[in-house]
DNA sequence: CCATCTTATGACATCGGTGTCATGACACCG
DNA sequence: CGGTGTCATGACACCGATGTCATAAGATGG
């Protein structure tokens, strides 16, 4: 691989005018230029990165971790939207700045990080970026002094930036919709106890109560058995107990799109009929469930792609140390999207 | 960030005797060794991947370019497994190897490949990888001299070392699976034409010629709509076609298990049991799809895993300038899943 | 006891770029 | 016409490691 010098010597220059040509940070003559520009094409000239980044003290690479990778194959967990989203959304934005990102996974491994961690800075990434892959409460060993960070879909209490779903106003966006459809009576078949499924809750309460809604407890119920065998017949018995109740509920919300999914299966197995007998609601928006379900599926927007994006732009302002007021937890809100699993109430 | 000048003027010696306790490729006197040691520990030395790779030549980098992480969020085109499996075996590897795997992501465009590439070439990277998202012929701008590449789930006619999918022995193993437990009438409702569903049917047909069975030109179709509104109907029609048939199949392979899902839909509208009515299996073993319908879907693997892997290790063989006679194309080969969607014909 | 070998360490150059400073050639201006 | 400023370029040091070679101290041996 060739380097400056030899295009130096084949255009007979020196080396800090072919330097000059390729940074264009100083007035080259036109006619040495085009000499530096033609050596570099035909001997193939391409620039090391290590060198440049050694001497400028900038590495160009933010590096990610994440166990998004792993995550999506195991077994255990399948449970909601992939993180892989907020992975795109960060690559699109730092790919427009010319930033590189070093992808690590932890292949689900927590104690894995700090050798990540330790890679990354072998390299000088300019910033780390730490995506969780649910909504969590996180603790990370130290970083140095000056190196920047952000969290994503999680957050710790050091007051690192971090970037999470608004899972409350989004649960309650989703329910003043269904509100503002003429339901009255809305259960909710929550996700087994986490972050997201409190504060979707929370969300829920408050949709209702600014409707004016009473909060019937009973309309709120774990349907989360963790995919045991005997799931759908669990399932069967809280929406039975629901239909028995004398003011029965017109539509289900879920926990998320894949819980959606098992009560349609539930429910077409007893005979029951999406959105006519029952309405069902999702929540992720995870989109390989949500528009290929029959009927679609109507659900709130987990907005993985937005905190993404979030993150790399914060990340860089991080970086080039502008000033910016946002506060330490971003909350990202995503939108609901109407499908034909819910129907209007009349 | 300290420097190895830092350490030896805390540790009172030379930097290269800092360095010959890094690398610990020298003898070093063990009170000298404990001195620099505590030095690293106290000021939080971490080594410069730049500077070393500079001196030493050697990045350990690999490269990786995929259109994965975009294609998966595409509306247009969520069809079979995603290649993120791939990318995984392959991190897998290089990390025990203490490769670092830099990800590049086309975004589903192609013309950014020979930017992403001159960005890899920046880094000095080590080797690079190209992952299609599909079994497909592909053609990449040329290389440096000496640049060395891996194709997986694709291959080109320049010679460059190539892993894809063995779909012709795979479709084949299933189908004699099939046959096996009793099966005489075999139905295929493939994918739009491409390289897979040419090797699938070439495979399905190898199965029924091994067991003596004939080839029904009837009973192969292509049941694949592109989504479209009338898909369902597209393909009963199909399916009732096949059932007035004096003779007609007891199993239904699709192409792959997304379609495997669809014709699940499409038998339940039309009150048909499966497996009691026919039995269906599918193609790809996305699991997501293959544990989570009801019944559990029977279909033959994908070994993007294995592929993934088996990239890495020749990569690195080739990397290492190991000797191996592996062919340009190298087939992985997956195993057959199976669940409760077919039964045994008497 | 001196030649030879091994062990432990340091001096110095080098990898491929970029930052700093110097310098020569002109152009401009009063 | 001499002083000043801009343009175009080069010389040289330096970023942080490691490879090469030199060297001093101690071990071995005939």
């Amino acid at each position: 691989m060739p380097t400056i010098y030899d295009i130096a010597k084949a255009a007979q220059v020196s080396p800090k005018t072919v330097s000059r040509v390729i940074n264009n940070d100083a007035p080259v003559r036109l006619e040495t230029r085009q000499q530096v520009e033609q050596a570099m094409n035909e001997l193939g000239y391409v620039p090391s990165k290590a060198a440049r980044s050694m001497r400028s003290n900038r590495s160009g690479i933010v590096g990610l971790i994440t166990g998004a990778v792993s995550q999506s194959s195991e077994l255990s967990e399948p449970h909601g939207l992939p993180d892989l989203f907020i992975v795109q959304g960060i690559q699109r934005v730092l790919a427009d700045e010319e930033i590189t990102l070093m992808i690590a996974d932890t292949g689900g491994l927590a104690k894995r990080i700090p050798t990540l961690i330790n890679t990354f800075l072998q390299y000088r990434v300019e910033g780390l970026i730490y995506v969780a892959d649910r909504h969590q409460r996180i603790s990370l060993p130290p970083l140095p002094q000056g190196q920047q960070m952000i969290l994503v879909n999680c957050f710790d209490d050091q007051g690192t930036p971090a970037i999470v779903p608004d899972d409350q106003k989004g649960q309650r966006d989703l329910v003043l919709n269904l509100i503002k459809e003429g339901h009255r009576r809305i259960a909710y078949l929550c996700l087994h106890e986490c972050i997201a499924t409190e504060l979707r809750i929370a969300g829920y309460r408050k949709a209702l109560e600014a409707a004016g809604l009473p909060f019937d407890f009973g309309l709120v119920q774990c349907g989360d058995f963790e995919r045991c065998e005997e799931e759908p017949q669990l399932q069967w018995q809280i929406i039975q107990s629901w239909l028995a109740l004398p003011d029965p509920p017109t539509v289900i919300c879920c926990g998320n799109d894949e819980m959606a999914m098992r009560i349609y299966g539930v429910l077409r197995t007893q005979g029951m009929a999406v959105p006519e007998a029952i309405s069902i609601a999702g929540y992720d928006n995870h989109r390989s469930i949500a528009e290929t379900l029959y009927p679609a599926l109507t659900t709130m927007e987990l907005p993985y792609e937005s905190m993404g994006i979030a993150a790399a732009q914060r990340l860089i302002q991080l970086i080039r140390n502008e000033p910016n007021e946002t506060p330490t937890l971003q909350r990202i809100r995503g939108d609901v999207f109407w499908r034909s699993s819910v129907i209007a109430w009349p």
